[in-house]
DNA sequence: CCTCTAAGTTCGAGAAGTGAACCTAGTATT
DNA sequence: AATACTAGGTTCACTTCTCGAACTTAGAGG
């Protein structure tokens, strides 16, 4: 994507990381803990080529790390954790996820729930303030402030 | 995608309507009160032919309506309106929003800021529990319970 | 009836995605 | 030391998506 286009804001670059195929089902399978090429494969169903192209971005991108691992009877091979900067995606999949429960699920409701480990609530994400104010789902009394000069 | 695939999850069911490249990007014009083909269309810098397509989609979805306008000395067009099923994307724009705020803004930081109308402080993504525990951005904490059998 | 305009559509070329087959390099077995 | 095994890729031929530019559409206004 063309970073010197009309309006170049962040979520135009985060989706320059983050906007093909596959990306975001990549992380959501690091966020389950799903950490080897076969496993991340079998579970998103992406292709090997694209797969591998995919790693290698997150990885040059720096939000993925490579760490071996030695299975016995086989060689030394390699698995991927996200980093930090990987980990901070976690709201961005965590709210697909809670779009995806409200207006996707099958009849059987969703097949994977998220909930607070220390006291086994459910988890979701919510828009807040600064001063503790909890703001409707829809943006509702989002005031939007732009900083941004036009930049033809 | 093919959704008979391993893992069905709502994840990846959002990403079958919102993952084709520039669709988040309308969203995020939408969200900021842009309504007409021409201005996304310059403020994305998507082919026309694409936001024609993406529009279509969004609409067959359900995110978005058109609604009828005449702007004086034309015919009347249509303009495109976030139904409530996109306006509840407000939590993936911005959580993407914030990811690249933090990682990926300029010198002068972001272009654009949020912030809730009704008190002026800074608005973002938070993920919570039902008991009101706030849990860090980078999802530790969070437990996740498979209720899918493995579908192979 | 001619022109203007926003909103598309069409087009050929190029880039990206696809599944299947093939390759690679340590491990273990013989 | 030759052989088979395996997870993780790479390569290939094919299809689909994306691109920018040029073209089309249809109502408004002169």
């Amino acid at each position: 994507m063309d970073l010197t286009g009309p309006r170049d804001c962040t979520v135009a670059r985060a989706l320059e990381v983050l906007g093909e195929r596959w990306s975001l089902l990549v992380l959501r399978e690091l966020f389950l803990g799903n950490r080897r090429f076969a496993g991340i494969q079998a579970a998103t169903g992406a292709p090997r080529a694209v797969l591998s192209a995919r790693l290698e971005k997150l990885v040059a991108e720096g939000l993925v790390e490579t760490r071996d691992y030695r299975e016995e009877g086989q060689r030394t091979r390699s698995e991927y954790v996200l980093t930090e900067k990987g980990k901070d995606l976690q709201p961005v999949v965590t709210a697909l996820r809670q779009w995806g429960d409200k207006y996707l699920a099958g009849p059987d409701g969703p097949p994977v729930e998220l909930r607070h480990r220390d006291c086994g609530e459910r988890v979701r994400v919510a828009i807040v303030c600064d001063a503790g104010h909890e703001l409707p789902g829809t943006g509702r009394g989002v005031q939007v402030v732009r900083r941004d000069a036009v930049r033809a």
